[in-house]
RNA sequence: GGGGUCGUAGUUAAGUUGGUUAUAACGCCGGCCUGUCACGCCGGAGGCCGUGGGUUCAAGUCCCAUCGACCCCGCCA
């Protein structure tokens, strides 16, 4: 057992000696960062979560103890005691928070020894491999664990603001029930009943609006969430939500709560004072403005609408798509008609990922074009086309035609990429918007059927209600999508409430009574004993760390990540099960 | 399911039109060194070139397949 363990505690962490101890005896515990053996000195950088500090063995003062720190290799494990000194004139080391002191060392134990690692914590370009496979190792470097940490302070100031405001932390289950709609589940074999299944929560959609029918009034819960759906940067199968759901409140009073929130966590986490309230744009102007429900804000470029003035064009590319119930649309990037025929071409593949057809440029000039279709149009559509754009000499504008969701697609992510390409992003700007009235269901291709945008739960605008059986895709929903930056960060709606309004949109949905009861029973009952108006919202809690810790993928907020193919690296989970357990869950292996 | 980028000492990379013993830096090991902080100097060890097959007199290099990581499309109520 280690004397120091036993007898001392520590004083200090590494990165919180100062100048203020000068003179004082401390007790440290951390890794060696670096060791510097001059032969006579050794100098260590020791290190722990807070940070690190130079300590220094002299064997002037004791030569056995500088014999033993001879051993000192690199992440070995150190308990320190030592006097802090102020270094010589001219010693400092201004690149340090600790380096006007350091440590003498008067006496130290090798509390473990570590084989060389395969990386160091001081490494920047690591194969993600390999950070994933030790990643224990991956998590002692100081930018992963200031995320960890950040990470934490957020989840600790959303507790203790909703606990202000009156709200109750409920756990609800995670071996559920399997339900029809959204996300492909994360599927759990019951032993007890041969062939059935529970399901991983997509979300505790259901369970929170049963805690409003019970009477809790003001919920919230930070829960995980699985989804059994293909990754990204900012994906994971199990992620976490910020879960929210009050009663007796409309739109603005969850909203006005919410913006509460970021306020406080962005002044707790950062010390960022953000303005309220956040603006907000209906869904048909953020998709005709931006091309997507979740627009980033933080630059112009905005969507501009040409199908009018082409749709009697000359240029058939145009004229026909306006002709045909598709639009024609265009984007201006101020100055960048600087771009290279290469680039532009890079341009067009971009555009064909999302569908496009066609992507025309047109490089605007003093008096002309210099575009491919520039011959196609006569000088007065040229000169309109020019106006409604606002083109300077200088400016690219970009084009596309075809269908109203592909040419949205396509001018949407277009627009992102080339803000990314000409740098038109400040980094530093915080840009929310709210995204209201979405719509409450849209027509499946792959289906066949109308699926809800957001839940089959949500509330359909009550005006809108006559449209339910005759033209569903025209209902709005009394939902509301919280953006930062470009990202969904939280999306929520006002809930149904009414158990025949609950019955149409099942309708809608091409859910029948009998299917509506057998996967929702239990809710529509609840809609009949006397269930509230309530709604809520969800925001995701890794992305929202993602942007306040500025990571590029969402990975970087959490301890321990998948990779692209939901796998584990350092445990090698999934892994396969032995007959026998399988033999107990009744299933076989096809 | 589809498109793309990548895989060479422990790590990060270089490796020409296919051609002798596969380079470098950092790290590691040993020696020297009492104010370093990316310590310095000297010496040394370290390779399944992701894996399998093919073409060839000859493959890190060319071809095919496969595995893995990442980015994207589809998918993600």
């Amino acid at each position: 057992m280690s004397r120091f363990i036993e007898e001392e505690k520590r004083t200090h962490y590494c990165g919180q000696v100062s100048a203020r101890d000068e003179g004082n005896q401390v007790v440290l515990f951390g890794w060696v960062q670096r060791r510097r053996d001059l032969g006579g000195l050794i100098f260590v950088d020791l290190r722990d979560r807070e940070g690190i500090v130079q300590i220094v063995f002299d064997p002037d003062s004791d030569e056995a103890l500088h014999a033993e720190a001879r051993k000192i290799r690199g992440e070995y494990v150190l308990a320190v005691r030592g006097e802090v000194r102020r270094r010589p004139a001219g010693m400092e080391n201004p690149h340090m928070f600790t380096g006007q002191i350091e440590v003498t060392v008067s006496a130290f134990e090798i509390l473990n020894e570590a084989k060389t690692l395969p990386f160091s914590p001081e490494d920047e370009d690591v194969s993600e491999n390999l950070r994933l496979k030790y990643r224990y190792l991956d998590l002692r470097r100081p930018a992963i664990q200031k995320n960890l940490i950040l990470r934490s302070r957020l989840a600790i100031a959303t507790r203790q603001y909703f606990n202000e405001n009156g709200f109750i932390e409920v756990e609800t289950p995670f071996l559920g029930k399997s339900t029809p709609e959204g996300a492909r589940d994360y599927l759990v074999p019951s032993r007890i009943t041969k062939g059935a299944f529970y399901a991983l929560p997509q979300s505790p959609q259901i369970f929170k609006q049963l805690l409003m029918v019970s009477g809790f009034d003001r919920y919230f819960q930070i829960v995980k969430c699985f989804r059994d759906e293909d990754l990204r940067a900012d994906r994971q199968p199990e992620f976490t939500q910020i879960d929210v759901e009050m009663s007796f409140i409309t739109e603005d009073d969850i909203i006005n709560m919410m913006e509460g929130l970021m306020k406080t966590v962005f002044k707790t986490c950062l010390d960022i004072d953000l303005l309220l309230p956040f603006p907000r744009l209906k869904y048909a102007d953020a998709i005709s403005r931006y091309g997507k429900d979740n627009p980033d804000i933080r630059f112009g470029m905005e969507i501009v609408d040409l199908t009018d003035i082409v749709k009697n064009s000359g240029f058939k590319v145009f004229s026909d798509a306006a002709g045909s119930g598709g639009a024609v649309k265009a984007i201006r990037a101020e100055g960048a008609a600087s771009l290279s025929r290469k680039e532009l071409d890079g341009l067009k593949d971009f555009a064909a990922v999302y569908g496009a057809a066609t992507l025309v440029w047109a490089k605007v000039n003093a008096a002309d074009w210099t575009s491919p279709a520039f011959k196609f149009l006569t000088p007065q559509e040229a000169e309109t086309i020019g106006l409604a754009m606002n083109a300077t000499e200088g400016d690219l504008i970009l084009f596309t035609a075809g269908t109203q969701k592909v040419v949205s697609d396509v001018l949407g992510n277009l627009r992102l990429h080339l803000a990314k390409k000409l740098n038109l992003i400040d980094p530093k700007a915080l840009a929310f918007t709210w995204v209201t009235e979405f719509p409450l269901m849209e027509f499946s291709e792959t289906e066949q059927r109308f699926v809800s945008t957001h839940h089959p739960f949500t509330s359909p605008f009550i005006e809108d209600l006559p449209f339910l059986a005759t033209d569903p895709a025209r209902v709005r929903a009394r939902a509301y999508d919280l953006v930062l930056n470009g990202s969904e960060i939280g999306g929520g709606s006002i809930r149904i409430h009414r158990r025949d309004i609950q019955a149409q949109v099942f309708s809608a949905l091409g859910l029948g009574d009998e299917d509506a009861r057998e996967k929702f029973g239990f809710l529509l009952d609840a809609l009949e004993f006397g269930a509230p108006p309530h709604g809520g919202l969800a925001f995701g809690l890794d992305r929202l760390t993602m942007i306040m810790t500025g990571a590029d993928s969402i990975r970087d907020v959490i301890a321990f990540p998948k990779t692209q193919k939901a796998a584990c690296l350092m445990s090698e989970a999934p892994s396969e099960v032995s007959s026998e357990q399988l033999a107990e869950l009744s299933l076989k292996i096809v």
